[in-house]
RNA sequence: GCAGCUGUAGCUCAGUCGGUUAGAGCGCUUGAUUGUGGAUCAAGAGGUCGGUGGUUCAAUUCCUCCCAGCUGUACCA
């Protein structure tokens, strides 16, 4: 033998922003994720999946001077040294899916999808570096029904899902109409000079309902210092462009119709401006046609969204309500799901226009928003009953139960584990299982299983105190001739199924 | 990425103004009370005091750097 050797003993920890996700969330995610699908099912949407990378070029992040994939994305080399990169949104794998079965595709083509993605980000409280989507797309839909009808489905998800009307809304806004806006205040221009700045002013309006105007004003004008000494560069407007496009930002609140008046005002002549409220008013048709109000639907110009591709409508699911956190904070949810029109996507890969809208809900954002409004279904498997193992020797018969109670369709499990009779009682409890199975040497002699009552007992044991008179209670069980277990365990389940 | 704060048991936290065997509550394991959950009682496991280097007779405590976490900010297709 050589020297001890030190035994290699890796960490064992969920990676940084990743998470493990309990048998109850499972399953009342699953649910919400069933909700949704049978909305846009009803819609007339197909099912597609997708695999979880694609190629890296594929998903459209290469910085053009750089030979590896953008930060933000996890990569990684294939053996024939191609890039792959996990997909982060279920938007890039669809335009290539698009792209790629052109052709054979009926258009317009509808389909959601589900699934996990993942961004390579800083996580923190409600941020992961993998969550689920639920998306539902459009493609080669140019017209603003299209747009409309996502708006509707949107709420009408929200909606199923237990969300009530006043407790949501849909806000909607037009990117066309923020360019009539800034070709009007004279924010114009071409290269990557007038880009940076567009994209500056864009993620200032962004954060309006973070840092309210004031704080937008600076990150318009000279930018802003934050409370830990932070400096984030402005975007340099003048005074007067800076109140225009604050102006601007703050024209929503009222009707629809006011709304857009207000926008028509702002954007002049512009056309491109003019075209993108020409659009809305007609989104505003098609909703109102359909009984949508603005209790539901509203237009509201500080929506920008995403800013990379959206080309024309960009709507935002957005939860009004409050709810008091773990910790006893008050919180906002905000948005849980968002999209837009996009109509350049394909044609990175086809060279032809082909336009499409989408919306795509964040599924984890919108779980925590239900648990907190009290609307997560309540686990609704129930535990199973479990037959107790006293002696090893007769692990057929035991077997034998198990199986008896799962051919009509009731949960039962073995206790599978090597302690004793209390340790396995435990166990029981600590499972939630309704019955427990005993079938010792003396029920066996005669012929009998006893039957525990575990949710009888935990109400008993409220009342009770003392150890002895606990013992005294027989323990809520009852013995039955073998040949009745399956249906005696029935009849307890019954019981406490009718008591709810 | 930048800035500030924080790292002691599985969890929540004491503690040491630098000094001998580092604690509590909860949780966990085993046992007693009946072959039987809760309550009660008893015993037990679990810590290189985040890591490294330094100052010192002596560092979990003071200093350096690193790492991790939290908060804000930037990025977020």
């Amino acid at each position: 033998m050589a020297k001890k050797k030190k035994t290699f003993r890796p960490k064992a920890r969920v990676p940084k922003g990743l998470r493990d996700i309990p048998a109850a969330t499972v399953r009342a995610e699953g649910a919400m994720l069933a909700r949704i699908r049978e909305v846009y099912e009803l819609y007339g949407f197909e099912p597609l999946e997708t695999s979880a990378f694609e190629y890296a070029d594929a998903l459209g992040k290469f910085l053009p001077d750089e030979d590896r994939p953008n930060e933000g994305v996890f990569s990684f080399q294939d053996d024939d040294d191609q890039w792959l990169s996990l997909r982060y949104d279920l938007t890039a794998p669809l335009a290539r899916f698009v792209a790629e079965n052109y052709d054979g595709l009926p258009k317009p083509f509808r389909r959601y999808q589900t699934g996990p993605v993942w961004r390579n980000e800083k996580p923190g409280p409600g941020r992961f570096r993998q969550f689920t989507q639920f998306d539902a797309d459009t493609v080669g839909a140019p017209g603003p029904a299209a747009d409309a009808e996502m708006c509707m489905m949107a709420a009408d998800c929200l909606e199923a899902l237990g969300i009530p009307r006043s407790s949501y809304v849909m806000r909607v806004n037009n990117r066309k109409v923020l360019d009539g806006v800034f070709e009007t205040c004279g924010i114009v221009g071409e290269g990557p000079e007038f880009e940076k700045q567009h994209l500056t002013v864009m993620r200032a309006i962004d954060k309006l309902d973070r840092l309210g105007s004031e704080g937008v004003r600076l990150l318009l004008g000279p930018g802003r210092k934050d409370e830990s000494g932070d400096f984030t560069e402005g975007a340099g407007l003048s005074d007067n462009q800076i109140e225009r496009i604050i102006a601007f930002t703050e024209a929503g609140g009222g009707t629809r119709d006011a709304v857009c008046s207000a926008m028509e005002a702002l954007v002049g002549d512009s056309e491109i401006g003019r075209e993108g409220v020409l659009e809305l008013r007609e989104i505003d048709a098609l909703l109102t046609a359909v009984g949508y109000e603005e209790d539901r639907v509203a237009f509201d110009p500080a929506v920008v969204r995403g800013l990379g591709y959206y080309t024309g409508p960009v709507y935002e699911a957005e939860l009004t309500f409050e709810a008091t956190d773990e910790e006893g904070e008050q919180r906002r949810f905000g948005s849980v799901g968002g999209g837009g029109r996009y109509d350049d996507l394909v044609e990175r890969f086809k060279g032809v226009k082909v336009p499409a809208t989408g919306f795509s809900i964040g599924v984890s954002r919108l779980f925590a928003a239900l648990e907190a409004l009290g609307k997560v279904e309540e686990n609704t498997v129930a535990a199973p009953v479990i037959v107790l193992v006293m002696d090893k020797d007769a692990m057929p018969g035991y077997q034998k139960m198990v199986a008896e109670l799962r051919s009509v369709g009731i949960r039962a499990e073995l206790y599978l584990g090597g302690s004793g009779m209390r340790a396995q009682v435990k166990y029981a409890d600590r499972r939630g299982a309704p019955v427990v199975v005993i079938e010792g040497e003396d029920e066996r002699s005669k012929g009998e299983v006893t039957l525990k009552d575990l949710i009888l007992g935990a109400q008993k044991s409220e009342e009770i105190t003392d150890n002895a008179e606990w013992r005294e209670s027989a323990h809520a069980q009852v013995s039955v001739p073998r040949t009745a277990l399956v249906e005696h365990v029935q009849e307890i389940l019954g019981r406490h199924s009718k008591a709810h």
